[in-house]
DNA sequence: CGCGCGATTGAGTAATTTCAAATCTAGTGG
DNA sequence: CCACTAGATTTGAAATTACTCAATCGCGCG
C-alpha cells in the first residue's frame, strides 16, 4: 500500500521502483508532524534520523555566542533535511532546525539507511546522487557568497527559489543571504 | 608492491586493509606529475578522473566574466582534488584547477572507483566518509562567510590551515577568503 | 644592476551595518 | 468581527568596513 506517492516521484527522479520495491522502502520511514516554532533538532542533542519534507517548511541555523542566527538550509516539500554532520558521525547537533510553518516529515534512520543501501544497490546509488546534489549546492553558495555583493545574491535568490520570499519571513532571508534586514529591505527597488 | 604508502596511510586513517587488499586498490591508480602554472582541469574539458595529491599544491578556482579569480579549494598533500560536479555527472568542468607548486598526483577513473566500491564494501564506506567530511567543509565554510568579517576568516584560517600561509601567495589567500589582497595585507598586525 | 612580480601603504569612495524611530501586519482574545 | 499587541518591515542618518586606484617598497633572478 503506497501512501506517500510524493516520496516515490521524488526518488524516481534518479532511479526506477517497481511498486513493491517501493511500498518495502516506504516502510521503513515513519512519519513526523510539527508545528510552527517547534523544534527537529535541537543543538546538542543526537540526531537519530534524516528526514523527507513532505509539506511545510523549515530553516537550519547556527547560533553564534552573540545571538545571531545564520541560515545554512531552508527546507521546503521534496526536500531532505537533518544535521547531516550528526546523523552521519553520531554526534551532537551543532545547529538548530525550526519550523517555519505547520510541517509533515518522513524520518530514515542510519540504520535502516545502510540496510536499505546494502539490499538494494539503485538506492546506495540514489543517496549518492542527493549526496553530490548537496555538495554541488553547497560549491554554488560559497561562490556566490566570493563573487557576488548582497543584491546580485538577493536576485540569483529570487530567480532560483522565488517560493522563498513568498513564505519565508524577510528576516530569515536576510540570515540567509548574509545581509542585515534593513539593507535586504532596501533592495526591494 | 606498494608504491604510494602516502595514499595507504590515508585510508587507513578510516578503514583496515590487508596488504594485498591495498596493492589491489593501488593498481586502479596512475601517476601524473604537473609543473608550476600547469592546468590539472580547466573549465568547460571533461574530468575524466579525481585525484589524490602525493606532493605539491593546487587550487580549484572560478573564473569570472570580468576575469576575477575565487577559489574553492586548495589542495595540497595527502588531499583529494578534481572538479566533483563534472567528475560524477560526467558534465563539462565548470572550473580551473592550476598546480601552484610541482606536483604529483594519483589519479582514479569515476569507474574504477565505483568498481573498487562494489567489490569491497569498506571502500565504499572509506568514499563516503570522505565525501561527508566534504561536505561537512563545505558548510563551515559557508558559516564562515555568514557570520565572520574577513579578519576574523583570516584568523580562523591561520589557525586551522597555518601552512597555506607558508606556501600559497597572499593573493589566492585573499581570492580563498574573497576580500582583496589590500585589505588581507593590512589584517597583518 | 635593473626588471618584474608580489606585497604594502595611503587616500578617497562605495557598500553595508548599526541604532533608533516609524509603520505595517498577522494572530489573539473579547 | 473588532481592537490590540507583539513581531516584522521599512526608513533615515551616522558609523564602519572593505574596496578601488595609485604609488611605493622589497626581493629574487637573469
Amino acid at each position: 500500500m503506497i501512501k506517500y506517492p510524493l516520496l516515490r516521484q521524488q526518488i524516481e527522479r534518479v532511479i526506477q521502483l517497481t511498486d513493491d520495491e517501493y511500498v518495502y522502502i516506504e516502510n521503513h520511514f515513519t512519519e513526523k508532524k510539527l508545528r510552527r516554532h517547534q523544534f527537529l533538532v535541537q543543538e546538542g542533542e543526537s540526531v537519530s534520523k534524516e528526514y523527507f519534507v513532505l509539506e511545510g517548511c523549515l530553516k537550519t541555523y547556527h547560533l553564534s555566542n552573540e545571538g545571531k542566527e545564520s541560515i545554512l538550509q531552508f527546507a521546503l516539500e521534496d526536500w531532505w533535511t537533518t544535521d547531516f554532520e550528526a546523523y552521519f558521525k553520531q554526534a551532537p547537533a551543532t545547529v538548530y532546525i525550526d519550523c517555519l510553518e505547520e510541517s509533515r516529515l518522513l524520518g530514515l534512520t542510519l540504520d535502516d539507511r545502510e540496510k536499505i543501501s546494502r539490499e538494494m544497490h539503485k538506492m546506495e546509488h540514489y543517496f549518492r546522487v542527493i549526496s553530490n546534489a548537496h555538495s554541488v549546492a553547497l560549491h554554488r553558495r560559497v561562490l556566490s557568497l566570493l563573487t557576488m555583493d548582497a543584491k546580485q545574491r538577493h536576485d540569483q535568490l529570487l530567480e532560483l527559489y522565488p517560493s522563498f520570499f513568498q513564505r519565508i519571513p524577510k528576516k530569515w532571508i536576510a540570515a540567509y543571504l548574509g545581509v542585515s534586514r534593513e539593507t535586504l529591505s532596501r533592495f526591494k527597488k
